[in-house]
DNA sequence: TTTTGGCACTCGCCTATTGTGAGTGCCAAG
DNA sequence: CTTGGCACTCACAATAGGCGAGTGCCAAAA
C-alpha cells in the first residue's frame, strides 16, 4: 500500500529518482546516502531500498547496480513527490519567443510550437491539429478555369480557404456559376456544414433533373470538406524533433529507435494516444507502458490540452525517454498550452 | 588510367561491384572466382584486385577481409559497367499504382511519389516542390470577416489559392471591398506577379494619399505570394521514409543516423543538392563524398527531374546507402519522373 | 608470359578466463 | 533502529588463444 511509505522512504525515492533521471545511471546505496540530507549510512539506506524494491517501486537492472524507478516508481514520483517549480518569467519570454505568434497562418503557429517543445526540451514535440465541431458555409466562389473545368472555394469559419479543381460534365459561363455561388451564399451562408448538407441533397432529391450538377459539385466538394476537417486533419499531428530522440543513450537502440519513428509515421497509435489527452482536463502523463503500446515502452508522454474559446480543440505535448525531466517539463507543457491557447484565439 | 583497365579487370570490377551491393560482404578472391564466369583460380584473381586496388577501385577495410568498392569503383561501375534493365511492365504499374495520380490536389501526388519511391526501394524518397518561373495574377477576392479584418484569397495560374488575413486600419463595406477587387482583377488579370507587383507599386507612389490601404494590403499580400512560392515553398521538399535507412546495417551508427536526420530536418544542404540536380537533363547520381556534403558521405542519391509542359520544375529522387542497387533504382527513379511529370500535366 | 598451387602470414572475430569494483544482503554489535 | 563488517554477486574490461577468411609472394606448370 503506497500510503504506507514512511516518510522517510518517499523521501530516499524522490532523491533516487532525481538523481537517477540527472545522469541516468543506476543509483547506490553509497550516493544514495551522500545524496539525501538524511545521516544515514548506506546500510540502513540499503534496508529502506530493500522495502521500495518489495513494493515495486524500483527494481536493480542486475544484482550489483544501483537501483532504477520502475514505472510505479515513476508514478507515485509524479503524482505525490514532485516539486514542480514554476516557470521564470526569462523561460516564459523563451517560449513565447520562438512561438510564431503572428503568423496570420494557425498552422504555422502549431508547427511553431512543436519546434519550441522540441528545441527546448531536446525531445520531441508534438501538437495535434484542432478539431473542429462546428464547421459553418461562409462563403463559396466558383472560377472558371477552362472548358469544363472550375476551380471552386470555400471559405469556413473564420477565414478558412478550401479549394479543389472540378471536373464536369458541361460548360457553364461565368455568369452561370455567379449565380450558382449567389445561391448557394444566400442560402447557406452562416450554416452548419452538415446542416448544409443535408440540405443539399434533400433540395437535390426534390428537383431531379432540374438541378444542374455544378450544385451537385458543391455538395460533393463540401462534403470533402467536412470529411478533410473531420477525418483527416483534425486527426492529424504536426511532430518536430524527432532526431533529438537519438541523443538519449536508453533510446540508442537502433531496431526500437526504428519501430518508435515508424509509429511516429504511422501516425494512428500516437493519434489514437493523444486523443485521449483531449479530455483530460489539464497536463496528462503516460510513463512507459501505461500509454499501452509497445512502441512507447520505454518513452513518457506529457501533454495538455489547448482550446480556442472555450472550447479545447486540441493537445500540445512532449515524446521522450521514461527518464526525463519531469519537473521542467511538466510546467513547461502546461505554460505552452496556455500561451497557444491565447495566441490562437481570435485577437479583440 | 581508368581506359587501361583490361576487360577482364572491368569484368571482375562489375561482378564484385554486384556481389557487394547483393549481400554487403566485402568479397575475396574465392567467392570471386567462383561468381565469375572466367575460369580462373584464386591466385589469378588475386593479382587482378591487387591491380585494382592500386588503381583506386576498390579497397579491404582490413588486412584479411575481403575487398569493398570505394567511391572511384561505383563511379566506374555506374557509368561504364552497369547493365540497366528496363523495368517490366508489372514494375511500372506497381509505380502507377502507387502514385496518387488523379488526386486534385498536387501536393499530395507529389507526397504520393515520394512515399513510393521509399516504399519500392526501401530507402528514403524525396520529391522537390515544382518552382514556378511565372505566377500569373488570376482573381483576387476580398471577404470580410470583422469590423477591420478581411480575408484576402488570391488564385494564380491554374486554381492555385493563396489566402491571408489582413488586418486593416479602417474598416471597408463589402461595396467597397467589391469595387477595389473588381479594380485589380479589370486591370491584372493574366499578367505576370512581377508585372503587378511594379506597377502597383507605380500606381501606388503616383496617388498617394488618395489610395486606400486595402490597396496597399493587397500589393503585400501579392508580394507574400511571390515570396512564398519563389522563396520558400519552391525551395522545399517532401519526404518519405526517412527511417528506412535505419534498417541498413552500414548506417546503424545512431550517431551518424542523427546528423543525417537532422540534415533531412535542415533542409537547406539537402536542398542545395536537389537543386543542383534541376539541370541536369536525366538521372543524375551523387555517390558517397561526391555529394560535397559530409553528413551524406555514405549515402548516395539518385535523381530525376520532372516536368510540367516542357519546363523542368522539379527533381524527384531517392536517398540511401552508397551499396545500393543501382540498376533497379536508377531505372525506377527515370521512370517515376516520367510518369509524374505527367500526372502532373493539365489533362487535355 | 600467364596461370596456378603452395605456403606463411595477417588480422578481425568469437570464446573463455580472469580480475576489478560497485553494490548488495545479512548479521551481529552498538 | 542503526551501523560496521563481511561474504557474495555480477556486469564490465582486459587478456589470451583458436579459428578462419583472405592476402601476398614465389616457384613451378602451362
Amino acid at each position: 500500500m503506497e500510503a504506507g511509505l514512511s516518510e522517510r522512504a518517499q523521501h530516499l525515492l524522490k532523491v533516487l529518482v532525481e538523481r537517477y533521471i540527472r545522469d541516468g545511471e543506476p543509483v547506490g546505496s553509497r550516493t544514495l546516502s551522500r545524496d539525501s540530507d538524511l545521516e544515514l549510512s548506506p546500510a540502513s539506506i540499503r534496508n529502506v531500498m530493500a522495502d521500495l524494491e518489495e513494493l515495486g517501486f524500483i527494481v536493480s537492472p542486475h544484482a550489483s547496480a544501483g537501483r532504477v524507478p520502475t514505472v510505479k516508481g515513476y508514478r507515485f514520483f509524479v503524482d505525490t513527490l514532485l516539486t514542480v517549480r514554476p516557470l521564470a518569467q526569462q523561460e516564459i519570454r523563451l517560449i513565447r519567443q520562438q512561438l510564431d505568434i503572428g503568423d496570420p497562418n494557425p498552422q504555422a503557429l502549431l508547427a511553431s510550437a512543436s519546434s519550441m517543445l522540441s528545441a527546448i526540451t531536446h525531445m520531441t514535440g508534438v501538437v495535434t491539429l484542432p478539431r473542429r465541431e462546428h464547421i459553418a458555409w461562409r462563403h463559396i466562389e466558383f472560377l472558371p478555369l477552362s472548358d469544363r473545368r472550375v476551380l471552386a472555394i470555400l471559405v469556413v469559419n473564420e477565414g478558412e480557404v478550401q479549394n479543389r479543381i472540378l471536373n464536369l460534365d458541361r460548360s457553364y459561363d461565368a455568369s452561370a456559376l455567379q449565380q450558382i455561388s449567389n445561391y448557394l451564399n444566400r442560402h447557406f451562408a452562416g450554416k452548419d456544414i452538415h446542416t448544409v448538407r443535408s440540405e443539399l441533397l434533400n433540395e437535390l432529391r426534390r428537383t431531379r433533373e432540374s438541378m444542374n450538377n455544378l450544385m451537385l459539385a458543391a455538395i460533393t466538394m463540401a462534403e470533402k470538406v467536412f470529411d478533410a476537417r473531420g477525418a483527416e486533419e483534425a486527426r492529424n499531428y504536426v511532430m518536430a524533433g524527432e532526431a533529438n530522440l537519438m541523443e538519449w543513450a536508453e533510446l540508442s537502440d537502433v531496431e526500437k529507435l526504428r519501430r518508435l519513428f515508424e509509429a511516429f509515421n504511422q501516425r494512428h497509435d500516437i493519434l489514437h494516444l493523444l486523443d485521449k489527452c483531449i479530455a483530460a482536463d489539464g497536463v496528462q502523463i503516460f510513463i512507459g507502458e501505461e500509454s499501452g503500446y509497445q512502441v512507447l515502452d520505454e518513452c513518457s508522454v506529457v501533454t495538455a490540452p489547448y482550446s480556442v474559446g472555450d472550447e479545447v480543440v486540441g493537445v500540445l505535448g512532449v515524446i521522450g525517454p521514461t527518464r526525463m525531466a519531469y519537473e521542467r517539463v511538466i510546467p513547461l507543457v502546461d505554460m505552452s498550452a496556455r500561451l497557444l491557447s491565447a495566441a490562437l484565439n481570435p485577437r479583440k
